[in-house]
RNA sequence: GGCUCGGUGGCAGAGUGGUCAUGCAGCGGACUGCAACUCCGUGUACGCCGGUUCGAUUCCGACCCGAGCCUCCA
């Protein structure tokens, strides 16, 4: 099956044709750097990461973009509760959020735009709009006028009637339009700004996005993602910018959006304060374990956050390692046509990555109780498979094996007991045999016997 | 109020007009000195009420409940 993705734009699933043959540009709104990114932020991330790998395998170049907004009021703001530059503010949480991902096996993107240095493109769309009649210089700002564009709001599926119908904000007077959104506003001395035929200022933040797709990726784009919360305004007005300021009439060709996570049936989100950040929840569980646990719902539904969900996803990898630990030393069959597995076509099918998920737990199953001659082939398909869903690429006895915490028992000590215990197996001990265990157990040392001798691992 | 989108077995979570999701947990069995691992088997699930249909969890309509967006937010 070819790539099909779901068009929010279209609300259907299309199949998936680059504007040029081979050749895929994506785009994902990335992080405001003034925090500690969340478990619902790393969503996105893992999403468009897996899409990311999907699209390797089909595509020869595949440009994929993920920018850094490092200019805004909320930088602004923590930078002066912290008493520090606004660079020291961005540098620290530009450098966590990358090291944050990394844990999740996110790969780096192909670019990485900052908005800081991209003001000139800026500019220079918010000159080409103001030019055609799409903008307006009104009390030191530059707006977008929505009523210039006939279809504004085709994306969110709602028209200007039923934006003003719902409007429950205080409109700024400055404002021509209720719906009309700031472009470039003044800087006072204080904040950063830059020079511009307006005065001293800086850009909306909506404004950026279109500046740096337009800069890096062209003014058509195959593929932009993001949550579902930026369908409006933010990737709304990203439409209305660029395909005014360019003149063309698609902007974006396939518009994707994830569902976010819950908690307690509520979104987790910054506003509402009941998120997990990244950072805190690696130092309970590792990054494949959140990773895992993101996959597990298809990225258009919400899913429900909570710690048996991360239990759940650490227990289930614990088992697909324990499978692969049992084939370390068969050799790979490298002979795998993706075209022919279940798992491919699952992805390919707008990312259904529980599907591809089911289809993995198949694989591994069927290498369990695989015949010698089978396990090459069925544990190439099983790492094929994981290296899609970007899991399943540790060595499975450091996996399985790895210290969870200061103080943990050592390998050392468990091979020793494991020793003593075989020993006392081999004369009938079984009362010392089976207390070496309970007490390792107790430890956190599951040992597992086989006829090649017995295995240990962490767990539960 | 306007606009979107959902309600699936103990939990998580796919999918479909008519024998199967899948995982976790539970239960039974095989294996094992006993376990663990693994394997095999095992569940009157699809919010409620109508309609269409030979047949609906799946299509249509009403209703109930929930979420999101309309304001910074993945």
């Amino acid at each position: 099956m070819s790539l099909h993705l779901y068009n929010t734009l279209s609300a259907r699933k299309e199949e998936f044709q680059p504007l040029v043959p081979n050749r895929v540009t994506m785009y994902v709104c990335g992080p405001t750097v003034y925090n500690l990114a969340h478990i619902g932020n790393a969503r996105p991330v893992v999403v468009f990461d897996t899409l990311f790998r999907l699209l390797q395998t089909e595509y020869d170049e595949v440009v994929y973009a993920r920018n850094i907004t490092d200019v805004d009021d909320k930088i602004i703001a923590a930078a002066r509760e912290g008493n520090r530059s606004i660079e020291s503010v961005t540098d620290e949480y530009t450098a966590k959020y990358r090291e944050d991902m990394g844990q999740l096996n996110a790969l780096p993107p192909t670019l990485e735009p900052h908005a800081t240095h991209n003001i000139d493109a800026m500019i220079e769309l918010t000159r080409a709009l103001v030019e055609k009649g799409h903008a307006y210089e009104s009390d030191g700002h530059v707006l977008f006028s929505v009523e210039s564009m006939p279809d504004y709001g085709k994306l969110s599926k709602r028209s200007l009637e039923d934006m003003l119908a719902g409007a429950r904000v205080e409109v700024a007077d400055y404002k021509r339009h209720p719906g009309d959104f700031v472009l470039w506003k003044p800087a006072d001395a204080a904040d950063p700004g830059w020079d511009s035929p307006w005065g001293r200022g800086r850009p909306g933040w909506h404004l950026e996005c279109s500046a740096m797709i337009r800069a890096h990726l062209g003014k058509t784009i195959d593929i932009h993602g993001g949550g579902r919360d930026l369908i409006f305004p933010h990737h709304e007005n990203e439409i209305a910018q660029s395909r005014c300021a360019h003149g063309e009439d698609e902007f974006v060709r396939y518009w994707m959006h994830n569902a976010y996570l819950d908690i307690d049936g509520e979104k987790m989100s910054k506003s509402l304060g009941n998120f997990r950040t990244v950072r805190e929840l690696l130092g309970s569980y590792r990054g494949e374990v959140l990773r895992f646990a993101l996959l597990s719902a298809h990225y258009r539904s919400p899913l429900n956050f909570s710690v048996e969900l991360l239990e759940q996803a650490q227990s289930t990898l614990d088992s697909l390692y324990n499978t692969l630990r049992a084939v370390e030393d068969i050799e790979l069959d490298m002979d795998v046509p993706l075209a022919d597995e279940p798992f491919y076509a699952a992805l390919n099918d707008d990312l259904n990555t529980p599907i591809a998920i089911a289809e993995l737990h198949a694989i591994a199953r069927d290498l369990n109780k695989a015949d010698a001659a089978d396990k090459p082939r069925l544990k190439a398909r099983m790492l094929a498979a994981g290296n899609l869903l970007g899991i399943l690429a540790q060595e499975p006895e450091e996996w399985l094996q790895a210290a969870g915490a200061e103080g943990d028992i050592t390998a050392d000590e468990i091979e020793a007991l494991i020793e003593e215990r075989q020993q006392a197996k081999a004369s009938k001990d079984f009362a010392r045999a089976d207390q070496i265990r309970d007490d390792l157990a107790a430890q956190g040392v599951v040992l597992e016997d086989s006829r090649e001798g017995t295995k240990w691992r962490r767990g539960q």
